[in-house]
DNA sequence: GCAAGGTC
C-alpha cells in the first residue's frame, strides 16, 4: 500500500482534519520532537487504497537572521544591514528539530504529499519551509515537487476539508516569495534602525529609561497612536460653551429634564438671546409623542481581538497576559483554540451540545434551560476568515478548578458564547418633543421589554430609568426652570488599551496573535506605561521619539509605512512583481529614508536634550579609568554602565545587579579600578575589571566576563587565583571563591546560578596551591574562630578538597541544586584535562611573563 | 542586545 504524507501547518489543525478525514478512525502518537502528533488512517487518494500519514510543523520552521559577523552592533555600521550584509535561514526553534522530523517522515513515504493550509502566509512559510526543509531528501529522487500537492480550504468543516481534497491545488512559490521579502524587510529596516538610535542616543543621554531604544514597522506605529492621543490632550484647549437647561412638570408627576435641539451654542449673548425668547411662553406643549420598539443586537462569535478588548476593558487582563490564560484554558480543554479571526461559526457546530454543557452552571443554568427549552436563536452572521472556529466554552468548569483570572476569562467566553444565541434585547424609545416659546426640546428615554442576551452580558444592558410619562400631542407641561449653563469643553483621555487594538486592526497593525506582542513591546521598552483602567500613557522616551520622526520623516511612524510595503509584496504573490526588484527597491526607498535620518538626527536630539540630561552631566563618581586615572562616573540607569568623560568612553557593566568599588584594588593590565558586582536575590557577586569587560584581554575571554572567569595566569583576582573546581551542575563552569562572601564564606559557579555556601566563622579562606589528588580540585586553606571552629579538639587551621576531604565534606552546602559531584574518597571522575579552569591546565607555567604573552589577543 | 510572524 502507498503512504501518502501530509502536513499541516500546526498541531491543533493536523488533528482535527485527520478526525475529519479519518472519520474519526486515527491512530495517533507523538512525533520524536514531543510537539507534533502523527496520526495515521487509511482511505482512498486517487482511486487507490493508501495509508495516510498526517502531521504538521509546530508555527514557522526556518527564520531569519544576519550571519553571525553581521551582529556585532560595535564593528558593523547599520547602514550596511540594508544590502551588504547576508542573511541566513535558521531553524526557528531549534528544539523542535523540524527539519529533522520533516527528512525522517517523509523517507518512509511514496512519491506524493500534501501540505494543508487555510491562509496564504501560513500556507507559504508552510509550502516552501516545508519544500525547503525536505530539499535534500527530494533530490534523492524519492519526492519531485511535481508530487506536492496544496489543499486549500476555508474553514476546518467536513464539507470544506472534503472539497479541499477533492480539489487539490499545487503549491504557489509566489506566494511563498512575498512572505520571504517581507521577512527579509522587516529584519534589515527594524535592525538598522535600531541599532543606530539605540547606539546614538544611549551615547549620549545618561538617563535614558530604556537600555534599547526598537524600532519595527509594526511597535512604531503602535507607539504612534498612543502620542497622537497624548498630543491631542496636550494640545487641547478647553472652549466655554452655554446650553439652555429646562424642567418642566405636570400635575404631580416629577419635573423632567429636557434636551436643547440646538444643543449649544458658544456665544454667551447668543444663547441669552434664545433663553429670552424661550422664557417668552411659560408653558412647554408637547409637540409629538414617538414610541419606537428597537433592537440592541446579541453579539457576533468571539474572536481573538475581540475577547482581547473586553478582558482590557472589563477584566482589567492585558492582552498578553490574557492570551497566556487563554492558552492554558485550551490546553486543557475548557475553550476552543483561542487565536483566530473568524467570528461565525460552522454550519455544522454543535450549539446546543456546548450549551448542554453549560446547564449545571448556577450562575447562567436558568438562561441556559430557557434557552434549550424554547430553541436557541440563530447566531448572527458573522466573518469566516477560514481560521479556526470562534472562541466557545469547550466543557464545564467551576472558579476552583481554573484559578481567578482562568476563571473569569472562561466566564466572560461562555457569557458571550451563550449571548451569541440568545434573543437581542428589545427596548421601547419614547421620544417627546417640546416647544417652549420659539425653542424646541425634547426627551427621551428608554424601557426594556425584554432583556435577551443582555441578562448574560448585564454590563450591556439597558440601564434603568425612570418611566417616561405618558401624554400625547397638545399636551401642555408647566416650565419650572429655564436658564442658561455655562460648561466648558474637556479633553479626551488617554488611549486605552481596547482602543489601541482597535485602531490596530483597523489599520492592519499586527494579527491576532501578534497584536499582544507590539503593545507588550511598547511597553517593555519604556515608551509608555499601563495607567488605571489600562490607559496607555506614553512616557517622555516615547513621545520624544514619536516626535522626532514626525520631524525628520512622519512616514517612520504612521501607520500607511505597513501597508504601502503590503501592496508591493501583494505583487509578489500575485505574480504581477518580481519578489528582487520589489526587495531591491523597497530597501533602496528605506536605505534613503535611512541616511536621511542619521542626517537628521540633531534635529531629533534638540528633543531628546529636553528631556533627558547628557551622559557627561549623569552619574556619580565611582572609580578610576585606567587611562587618565581620573574618576569614572557610575549611570545607574538602564543600561548601567561607567562613563569616562575626559576621556568620553562609555563602558559597560552587568546589568540586573548592583556595583561597587571594589577595595580600590586595580587590574594589572590596565590600570583600571576594579568593581564588585553583587545581585541582589542570589547573593552572588564577582569582581570586575571595566575595561577587560567589553575588550576581553585574551583570546579565551568572551565580553561581559568579569575576574571569576579572567584566564589570567597570574593576578590575584582571576579565575586562576580562586577558582577551585569544575562546577558541580554545569558543564563548563568553574566553581570560584568569592572573596567577599566571608564570614559566611562561598563559592559560586562563574557559568550558572550554582552557589556553594561552605565554611562560616572563619576569618580567613585561601585557595592554595596543591589541588587534591582524587578530584583535582584546588584544596582551599581555612582559618576558623577560635570560639566557634567546627574542627575536632578546638583546631582552627585546616586545608583539603571542600569535596573530598572528610573534615570539610559536611560543611559544605549546595543551593540551587542537587549535588553530583563525587564525595569522599570516590572515584576519580571527568573533568581532568578538559581544559576547564585551573584544574584543567595541569602544568603551571614556568614563566608567568611568556604564559601572559601567549594569552593576549 | 535588533523586526515580525507563527506556536509550545
Amino acid at each position: 500500500m502507498k503512504t501518502v504524507l501530509m502536513v499541516a501547518e500546526k498541531p491543533s489543525l493536523a488533528q482535527s482534519i485527520a478526525k475529519i478525514l479519518s472519520k474519526g478512525n486515527c491512530t495517533s502518537r507523538k512525533g520524536l520532537n514531543g510537539a507534533c502528533s502523527v496520526l495515521e488512517y487509511t482511505g482512498s487518494f486517487q482511486g487507490q487504497t493508501v495509508r495516510f500519514k498526517m502531521t504538521s510543523v509546530c508555527g514557522h520552521v526556518m527564520s531569519l537572521d544576519f550571519i553571525g559577523k553581521y551582529n556585532n552592533w560595535d564593528k558593523v555600521d547599520p547602514a550596511e544591514l540594508f544590502s551588504q550584509a547576508p542573511t541566513e535561514k535558521k531553524e526557528a526553534n531549534p528544539k523542535l528539530n523540524m527539519v529533522k522530523f520533516l527528512q525522517v517522515g517523509l523517507r518512509a513515504i511514496d512519491p506524493v504529499f500534501y501540505i494543508l493550509s487555510h491562509n496564504i502566509d501560513g500556507y507559504s512559510s508552510l509550502a516552501s519551509q516545508v519544500l525547503d526543509a525536505i530539499q535534500p531528501v527530494m533530490n534523492k529522487g524519492s519526492v519531485r515537487e511535481q508530487s506536492v500537492y496544496r489543499a486549500k480550504f476555508s474553514s476546518i468543516t467536513d464539507t470544506d476539508i472534503w472539497n479541499a481534497m477533492n480539489r487539490l491545488g499545487e503549491p504557489n512559490r509566489n506566494e511563498a516569495l512575498s512572505v520571504d521579502a517581507r521577512q527579509e524587510l522587516d529584519l534589515r529596516i527594524g535592525c538598522a534602525f535600531t541599532r543606530f538610535q539605540t547606539k546614538y542616543f544611549q551615547g549620549k543621554y545618561g538617563n535614558l529609561d530604556s537600555s534599547l531604544i526598537s524600532f519595527g514597522p509594526c511597535q512604531t506605529p503602535t507607539l504612534g497612536f498612543c502620542v497622537e492621543r497624548h498630543d491631542k490632550i496636550q494640545s487641547f484647549k478647553p472652549e466655554t460653551y452655554w446650553v439652555i437647561q429646562a424642567k418642566v412638570f405636570k400635575g404631580k408627576d416629577s419635573p423632567l429634564t429636557l434636551d436643547w435641539h440646538r444643543v449649544r451654542v458658544f456665544d454667551r449673548e447668543v444663547g441669552q438671546m434664545f433663553v429670552n425668547l424661550a422664557k417668552t411662553s411659560r408653558e412647554a406643549q408637547v409637540e409629538s409623542v414617538s414610541k419606537k420598539e428597537k433592537a440592541k443586537q446579541r453579539p457576533q462569535a468571539l474572536n481573538t481581538v475581540e475577547m482581547l478588548r473586553v478582558a482590557s476593558s472589563a477584566l482589567g487582563m492585558g492582552p498578553q497576559h490574557t492570551m497566556q490564560i487563554a492558552e492554558r484554558l485550551y490546553t486543557q480543554g475548557y475553550i476552543s483554540y483561542p487565536r483566530t479571526e473568524t467570528t461565525h461559526y460552522p454550519e455544522n457546530f454543535d450549539l446546543k451540545g456546548a450549551l448542554k454543557q453549560q446547564i449545571n452552571n448556577c450562575i447562567w443554568a436558568e438562561e441556559v434551560k430557557a434557552l434549550l427549552s424554547t430553541g436557541l436563536n440563530r447566531p448572527r452572521k458573522g466573518t469566516d476568515a477560514g481560521d479556526h472556529p470562534p472562541i466557545t466554552p469547550m466543557r464545564a468548569a467551576s472558579e476552583a478548578e481554573l484559578g481567578s483570572d482562568g476563571w473569569r476569562l472562561y466566564e466572560y467566553i461562555t457569557r458571550h458564547f451563550i449571548a451569541t444565541v440568545s434573543q437581542d434585547c428589545m427596548y421601547l424609545q419614547t421620544t417627546i418633543d417640546f416647544k417652549i416659546g420659539t425653542e424646541a426640546f425634547s426627551c427621551s428615554g428608554k424601557t426594556l421589554v425584554s432583556a435577551g442576551y443582555t441578562a448574560l452580558m448585564p454590563w450591556q444592558g439597558i440601564p434603568l430609568e425612570e418611566a417616561m410619562p405618558t401624554c400625547e400631542h397638545g399636551d401642555t407641561y408647566t416650565v419650572d426652570e429655564i436658564k442658561l449653563v455655562e460648561k466648558q469643553t474637556s479633553p479626551p483621555d488617554y488611549l486605552t488599551e481596547a482602543e489601541l487594538i482597535t485602531l490596530m486592526e483597523k489599520h492592519g497593525i499586527g494579527t491576532d496573535a501578534s497584536i499582544p506582542v507590539h503593545i507588550n513591546n511598547i511597553c517593555q521598552r519604556n515608551y509608555v506605561t499601563v495607567e488605571n483602567g489600562r490607559k496607555l500613557k506614553p512616557t517622555n522616551l516615547g513621545i520624544v521619539l514619536v516626535h522626532g520622526y514626525y520631524k525628520t520623516d512622519a512616514e517612520l511612524v504612521l501607520p500607511t509605512i505597513r501597508s504601502a510595503v503590503e501592496k508591493q509584496l501583494n505583487l509578489i504573490a500575485l505574480g504581477k512583481a518580481n519578489f528582487q526588484q520589489v526587495l531591491q527597491h523597497t530597501l533602496d526607498i528605506f536605505k534613503r529614508k535611512f541616511h536621511y535620518f542619521v542626517d537628521s538626527i540633531p534635529s531629533m536630539d534638540e528633543l531628546m536634550e529636553v528631556s533627558f540630561s547628557p551622559i557627561a552631566a549623569t552619574g556619580k563618581p565611582l572609580s578610576r579609568c585606567g587611562k587618565c586615572h581620573r574618576f569614572m562616573k557610575y549611570i545607574q540607569a538602564k543600561p548601567s554602565r561607567l562613563h569616562c568623560s575626559h576621556c568620553d568612553e562609555t563602558y559597560s557593566l552587568p546589568q540586573n545587579g548592583a556595583i561597587k568599588l571594589y577595595k580600590e584594588l586595580r587590574c594589572p593590565l590596565d590600570d583600571f579600578e576594579l568593581v564588585l558586582w553583587t545581585s541582589g536575590a542570589r547573593g552572588k557577586s564577582y569582581p570586575l575589571c571595566p575595561y577587560c569587560f567589553s575588550n576581553p584581554p585574551f583570546r579565551d575571554m568572551k565580553k561581559g566576563m568579569g575576574c571569576n572567569e579572567c584566564t589570567h595566569p597570574s593576578c590575584q583576582h582571576s579565575l586562576n587565583s580562586y577558582g577551585i573546581g569544575q562546577c558541580v551542575e554545569c558543564e563548563s563552569g568553574v566553581l570560584v571563591l568569592d572573596p567577599t562572601s566571608g564570614p559566611k564564606w562561598r563559592m559560586a559557579c562563574n557559568k550558572c546560578n550554582v552557589v556553594v555556601h561552605f565554611f562560616e566563622h572563619a576569618h580567613r579562606v585561601q585557595v592554595a596551591q596543591e589541588s587534591c589528588d582524587a578530584c583535582d580540585a584546588s584544596l582551599v586553606a581555612v582559618d576558623f574562630n577560635k570560639t566557634r571552629t567546627p574542627l575536632p579538639a578546638g583546631e582552627t587551621q585546616h586545608t583539603g578538597c571542600v569535596f573530598c576531604d572528610p573534615v570539610f565534606q559536611n560543611l559544605v552546602e549546595l543551593k540551587h541544586a542537587t549535588m553530583r559531584h563525587p564525595r569522599g574518597g570516590g572515584a576519580r571522575r571527568g573533568g581532568r584535562g578538559r581544559g576547564r579552569g585551573r584544574r584543567g591546565n595541569p602544568k603551571k607555567p614556568k614563566d608567568k611573563m611568556a604564559a601572559l604573552a601567549a594569552y593576549f589577543v
